[in-house]
DNA sequence: AGAGGTTACGGGCAGCGTAAGGATC
DNA sequence: GATCCTTACGCTGCCCGTAACCTCT
């Protein structure tokens, strides 16, 4: 009779069409993927997987049991959640979580999983979100803290958190306004007009990103000079950078509350708006991996106390 | 994660609620079923037997487990059926036989059945249908084939074929019937009546079964004298008994095929009717051994090519 | 040549059976 | 004392990883 193991291998190699990426998804070696398949097969007495050149796809009776494989997985995740207590949850979990995240709540997350799930091991990646989404849908990840909403059909996604993205700068970095010398480019109704902005550098997430479009949509216009934008991956080294007076850089405030406190770097009074950045929660719909659909769940519940005090100060 | 070992272990044991009988069921050492539940148990964070005196019964968190498992496991002898080839089958079946089937059948069957299913041994136990059932209930056969129906719940039955029982005797027994001196008590319709098959003792099935109360009530008359009967649980020893010419006796002419064709024994005229034996194919409704499904239905097959040389002969 | 899957081989450990150890009637 | 489950222990065999091999582009 089979067992569990064959059936995983089955699924995943089905539905990635690859042995190594299944390999991947299930901590093993390309090898014991082959293996596991191969005694599935000999069981069965038929073969499953067809191994062509350039194929690696389910026969006819392998989408037959395709269906009852992914059911019998998501019964036995099923069975997990319903009885099982948070210590039954174990092995590594692959979390891609992107920066602005790490400079807010993920090391409260990662206390916080700890805690509740010590026998569940986390390996964080930390990269921008287009590639976190990559990654998930390559099945290289289990779960990604990401700029969302994705919308991606098998991926199930929660909301984590907004941020209101600000303009921030050095109190020591001048900006000159169309005004008199109030030294801080700051109009007659208290706001740093869009010119006065446009003459210093902005610094921002990477041109591969959301927020860098947004900004440049924002700033970009028609009868006034081009923005010059940087886009930088590493949300510390923007922060860097803003210290240094490279430039006003736009980032949420949530990530610099500590520059914020003690007045190394300042929010700019300005009557621009941009989006909120919207952080989600997102993990394969896979029939197995309770762990991803848990621990999403504990994030949202961390990013929700955090947000209370790190969420909407500013402005 | 959980493997379907200890899944079994815990569904067997919730369900015959002994891990002795569970032990027996998946031909286990009651050790080793101990030690799944344990692993299984440890790997949940949860328990799931209440192991008590005089109780083993599952916990609340067991009763949510136990509906999950039985889905995995009929589950996953579906993905079996519908997927493998007959090779897939393997393991030891308990088989469950009555003596008559022995005579008939039998051996026809388990030849198919090893010639399609070269991967299953059959464990052959003969006894009378009553223990048969028993049996099958306790788990301690997988299949049985028996004088039915049960019309169990949690048992799946198929007919199988129907014996008319005959009254037989040997050529050399005389019958004096109340008429002249033809010799073998045929009266002038060319039957033998009740009161000269009163006269010898009559022997049948063993006192437990549903025949030999028939034949008590068939011949059981107030104004005539008792009948003598002799129930017996060896078949070949009835057989033997009527050679001997001890009495006549009830069988289904189908067991005596060859003494018959070699006129050692003769089918009795005579006007009085038993209802026919109907042997049936029962298994446990267990959600995992397809085994047991799959030889009932070859059984089913096997019965009816039999049936059609064996079943209405005589008369 | 290199990417991807299979096969060969050795080692670690899961899980089995035997047997001894409670617990409960 | 008998029955039933648990625990201890040694051993077998499964299954994984390493590495060599095969095949196709």
């Amino acid at each position: 009779m089979p067992e569990f193991r064959g059936l995983e291998a089955f699924y995943w190699v089905a539905r990635l069409r690859s042995f190594r990426r299944a390999a991947e998804r299930l901590h093993l070696t390309q090898s014991a993927v082959s293996q596991r398949l191969a005694a599935l097969e000999a069981r069965l007495g038929a073969r499953l997987i067809e191994r062509g050149a350039r194929a690696v796809v389910p026969t006819p009776a392998g989408r037959r049991a395709l269906e009852r494989a992914e059911q019998l997985l998501r019964l036995r995740a099923e069975l997990l959640g319903s009885v099982a207590g948070p210590e039954a949850l174990s092995g590594t979990l692959r979390l891609g979580v992107s920066e602005t995240i790490v400079h807010t709540w993920l090391a409260r997350f990662v206390e916080r999983a700890h805690a509740r799930f010590p026998r569940v091991e986390i390996d964080i990646e930390v990269d921008v979100s287009p590639r976190l989404r990559q990654g998930l849908a390559a099945g290289e990840l289990d779960l990604a803290f990401l700029l969302g909403p994705l919308g991606e059909p098998r991926v199930l996604e929660r909301e984590l958190c907004r941020y209101p993205l600000a303009f921030v700068r050095s109190p020591r970095l001048p900006l000159a306004g169309g005004g008199d010398g109030v030294g801080d480019g700051v109009g007659e109704d208290g706001t740093v007009p869009l010119d006065a902005l446009l003459r210093v550098p902005v610094i921002t997430y990477p041109r591969t990103t959301a927020p860098y479009a947004q900004v440049e949509q924002l700033l970009r216009r028609p009868e006034l000079p081009p923005p010059r934008i940087f886009g930088n991956s590493s949300l510390s080294t923007i922060v860097r950078m803003t210290l240094d007076r490279i430039g006003v850089s736009v980032i949420p405030p949530a990530v610099i509350r500590r520059e914020l406190a003690y007045d190394h770097l300042r929010l700019v009074p300005t009557a621009l708006r941009l989006p909120d950045l919207v952080f989600t929660a997102a993990h394969a719909d896979a029939p197995d991996s309770p762990t991803a659909a848990a621990l999403s769940a504990l994030a949202v519940e961390v990013a929700a106390e955090s947000g209370a005090e790190g969420g909407d100060k500013g402005f």
